[in-house]
DNA sequence: GTTCACTTGATACTCAGTCTCAGGTGTGGG
DNA sequence: CCCACACCTGAGACTGAGTATCAAGTGAAC
């Protein structure tokens, strides 16, 4: 099934309405291969020309994030963004910082460092949250293929 | 050296002047215990009949998060607070969510767990945030105690 | 077809944070 | 001591994200 089933079958199985308004939230998000935020989603639907209010579209985002079809993140810059992700495993995300594509990560390991700082700091952890940024494998290739030409022309550093 | 004295070193010798305005935010924000808010600042610098503009603690907080005297965190509501912090290591934050207390917590084997992400999704890492929320060991204790005592006296928690 | 709960868009509102600008202040040079 | 100038400040307007409200629309069940 695609990402757009997906998230209209959490919808259903949740007991809402999988109405119009929300099918096209779906698309929207579906649409996505990364991070976006709720004003990404309200142009992209002016763009296509279908008329949604941007209460509807902070209500359907609420509810996708309730249902855990998509996730809140905070980026680097402080501002907030969505991504889509899987609801039945807990997991961190990926985020290129240069392209905004997400990936989801399983939590593997940190569950066990987190205990292990629970216990070291005599806390009672309840929730952990890791994020990381970087270049994704194509943007990373670009970065690299721009320094290769760019830096012997120009003595610039592509790379802070 | 008190947290107030570092603070202000930290800007002096970052070339900012230590004005008044600049002393009382350092002392409003080494006198939490915990994560706080512009708000909370300024509602107890109001408190205190001090009068400082919004302008200036947001200007204030800019500056010492710069210096990476203090730190801006996302607690699990989305909302944003900022905590006091070490500037001179990398580490993460255990947060109570209870009293809001906060400890730092070193990078440790996070950075080697952080390599081996990036390396097995093919991403370059260029940083990341671990954010840990829990009860600390006074509240863990506290709401302990009130769940083998006081709910069976008067049906209520005294934590919330 | 009626009813009723759910959904919707418009719009007003709140709240954090930023921007601007005129005025105040500190400091270094003369 | 005075002046010039850069730095700092408060007030208040502004922005943008997100929320609240409300009347109207819609779908589903009976």
């Amino acid at each position: 099934m695609n990402q757009t089933g997906r998230i209209i079958q959490a919808l259903e199985r949740a007991g809402y309405q999988a109405t119009p308004n929300r099918r096209l939230v779906a698309q929207l998000v579906a649409a996505t291969g990364g991070h976006f935020t709720a004003a990404d989603l309200l142009e992209r639907g002016r763009l296509e020309r279908v008329n949604i209010g941007r209460a509807t579209v902070f209500r359907a985002l609420d509810l996708l994030t309730d249902l855990r079809v998509v996730e809140r993140l905070d980026l680097p810059s402080g501002s907030h963004a969505y991504v889509v992700c899987d609801p039945d495993e807990h997991h961190h995300h990926l985020v290129c910082s240069s392209c905004g594509h997400s990936e989801d990560v399983a939590d593997g390991e940190l569950a066990r460092l987190v205990d292990e700082i629970g216990r070291r700091h005599g806390y009672q952890i309840e929730a952990h949250r890791l994020e990381l940024f970087g270049l994704c494998p194509a943007c990373a290739t670009a970065a690299t293929a721009a320094a290769g030409g760019a830096t012997a022309a120009t003595g610039e550093e592509t790379v802070h």
